[in-house]
DNA sequence: TCGAGAATACGACAGCTCGG
DNA sequence: CCGAGCTGTCGTATTCTCGA
């Protein structure tokens, strides 16, 4: 096992951006580097309200992490899939390329807010997200001792994050409702086939963390691999200790045809 | 109970630092 | 010297406090 990568302070860079994000997915273009996706975005005229200093750090430091790693094989999707879901899954993706671009928020929906919601909390507040960023510092999360006002700062991303996808309520506020959050059909399908693409046999495709991020124990990812199944996405079968997946989909191209 | 003003929190922005 | 990561600052929004 490689060793994680380290908490940062890139979510202070910008928070959802759902709608920065849907501008720069239908300005990008396949092969663009961030560099030159910033140089088109400026030239677009699509950004009048934010300076070039602001759209620099927003694609440099949100858009590119989140989408641009791998070839920007997840622009690529999204960009087919951006006007054809309904925003409600966009969401959901946006939600899980974020948390993978920033172990800080994934540690944090699956510790934080999932183990909240099992434990019948219903809000999650600036101080729980702040109890969250002191423990990961003291284990040695970060590559260095955060001052007191970046702990701080980065505890209410956090909060402010989740609250942008659909987690918790929006609104500015130091302790924020819970939202009844639930993976919806298509971003499992789209998981399930990202996973398995990604090279991970069914077992590991099975167990995978990012599940958790929608708050999935393994037993329920099953539960939504049989509904898949049903809905012809992919074949599973579980028989005694054994499963076996079908992937009835031979590139991810052919999935986000039928994702739209 | 209410509202004005004070205090605090938030998030965007951009400059700074430091390691390679 | 460059760039990733960190932090200071500022305008705005929200919450608190207290007198009437």
């Amino acid at each position: 096992m490689s060793t994680p990568a380290p908490y940062t302070t890139q979510l202070q860079a910008g928070l959802g951006l759902m709608d920065e994000t849907k501008v720069l997915l239908d300005i990008w273009q396949p092969g663009q580097t961030a560099s030159q996706l910033y140089q088109a975005a400026l030239d677009s005229g699509r950004f009048p309200n934010v300076t070039a200093r602001r759209l620099r750090n927003v694609v440099a430091e949100c858009f590119a992490p989140r989408y641009l790693t791998n070839q920007g094989i997840a622009a690529q999707h999204l960009k087919s899939l951006a006007t054809r879901l309904n925003s409600g899954d966009l969401l959901q993706l946006f939600l899980l390329f974020t948390a993978r671009a920033n172990p800080i928020l994934a540690d944090f929906i699956r510790e934080v807010y999932w183990d909240r919601y099992a434990s019948g909390h219903t809000q999650v507040s600036n101080e729980d997200a702040k109890v969250f960023v002191q423990r990961g510092i003291d284990d040695g999360k970060t590559s260095k001792r955060w001052s007191e006002t970046t702990v701080r700062r980065v505890s209410a991303y956090l909060t402010g994050c989740c609250a942008d996808y659909g987690l918790l309520e929006k609104g500015t506020r130091s302790s924020r409702r819970m939202l009844t959050f639930r993976l919806s059909q298509n971003v499992a399908a789209y998981l399930a086939y990202d996973l398995h693409f990604s090279g991970l046999g069914d077992a590991s495709v099975i167990n995978h963390l990012d599940w958790r991020l929608f708050g999935l124990s393994r037993e329920e990812v099953i539960e939504e691999l049989r509904r898949l199944s049903l809905k012809g996405f992919l074949i599973f079968q579980a028989g005694g200790d054994v499963t076996r997946i079908s992937w009835k989909h031979p590139t991810m191209e052919a999935v986000c045809d039928v994702l739209a």
